[in-house]
DNA sequence: ATCTCATTTAATCGATTGATTAATATTTTT
DNA sequence: AAAAATATTAATCAATCGATTAAATGAGAT
């Protein structure tokens, strides 16, 4: 097995989905089974080993959202699909949403780079346009969007908590975020 | 002034209102303006000051939603107060939602204590009442919970990827955040 | 077989951090 | 005013962590 590749998906396992957001490089390279060295040879540093991972992780992200926005299907379709992808594609490392909300948002990162995303903008226009339609409930659109992202996001990044306070097992939150999916789409498009 | 009782205002403002929730003695203490043995003077340690700060302000909260819950109105005034309510105090401090999210879901901190809230089970039992009622429509309340909670947390403590995303300045979010009061109502009770 | 290069490990350095202890200053009590 | 208690600072320790450098191992080429 490639030792490279697998320092990066054992960090990835690590940081975002168990998340260990500030594993050190002790940590990663025990998990890892490799000697701490390797890690520097490699990345050069533990910050660059995450920046990797991370943009790893955002990119995969960004292409399915991409691959959805910019498919030729109803909207209701889209909506449906984006959904889907989303949700399960957040699941597979919820502590990256964590880390996007701990980290990135408090420090200055965000202000440089993240140009505005060009699928989100097509994507507000569709929706705009179909509440002009008549086919969404009118509203301003970037609620509608931050609606959609709130209440697909916050109960997986938050599972640990729910699942305590409403004394859950794994397999029956599993369950209800499933169901949420429908449930989601049907309160936008009540 | 109170050195003590400035100290820990100043952790909590760079805690859970900047969100440097991993601010060291020194950066606590050169922010107040004392010694950083102070800091071990008054709280022994870094941590428990802490857990300290973090427990004060999950208490304040606490305290002004059992207010909410256990008041004596009916239910869609009491909806509208926990919005507001709830909004507002999460603005003081966002990032100690964030915190909540990264640390304490990750860890097994939720394990042991976080006995079920009474109120929250009083809050839900209120929304299954109302939905047998009619008053509200028939759903399953833990979903009707997580939305609620969704759709006011995650606006806020996404805020400055948001700002970003969509081009928006502080005040105009905050207007946006004002809206969102009463579109969540909306939204709830369609 | 050995030379070369990439890989892996071991040893070490410097910086930082949290915490303790000792010293100094300030306030309160008597 | 002297003594005692409290508050504040300075000095120091031990631990940890990231990173660098040097050494060792292994594989493939000649």
């Amino acid at each position: 097995m490639n030792k490279e590749e697998h320092i990066k998906t054992t960090a990835k396992d690590i940081f975002f989905l168990k998340g260990n957001l500030h594993a050190t490089t002790q940590e990663i390279a025990d998990e890892a089974g490799v000697n701490r060295s390797l890690i520097n040879y490699y990345f050069r540093s533990r910050d660059q080993l995450f920046e990797l991972v991370y943009n790893e992780a955002v990119e995969t992200m960004r292409n399915q959202l991409d691959n959805v926005i910019y498919s030729k299907v109803p909207f209701m379709d889209k909506l449906e699909s984006l959904i889907e992808v989303y949700m399960n594609e957040i699941l597979k490392y919820p502590y990256k949403e964590s880390f996007l909300i701990t980290e990135i948002c408090s420090k200055n990162i965000l202000l440089k780079e993240k140009k505005k995303s060009h699928a989100l903008i097509t994507f507000v226009d569709e929706v705009k346009s179909e509440m002009e339609k008549g086919t969404l409930k009118k509203s301003d659109p970037i609620h509608f969007v931050m609606n959609l992202f709130s209440l697909m996001a916050y109960p997986i990044i938050m599972a640990p908590l729910y699942r305590k306070l409403f004394d859950l097992n794994k397999q029956t939150y599993a369950d209800l975020l499933k169901e949420r999916k429908a449930l989601v789409f049907r309160i936008l498009c009540d």
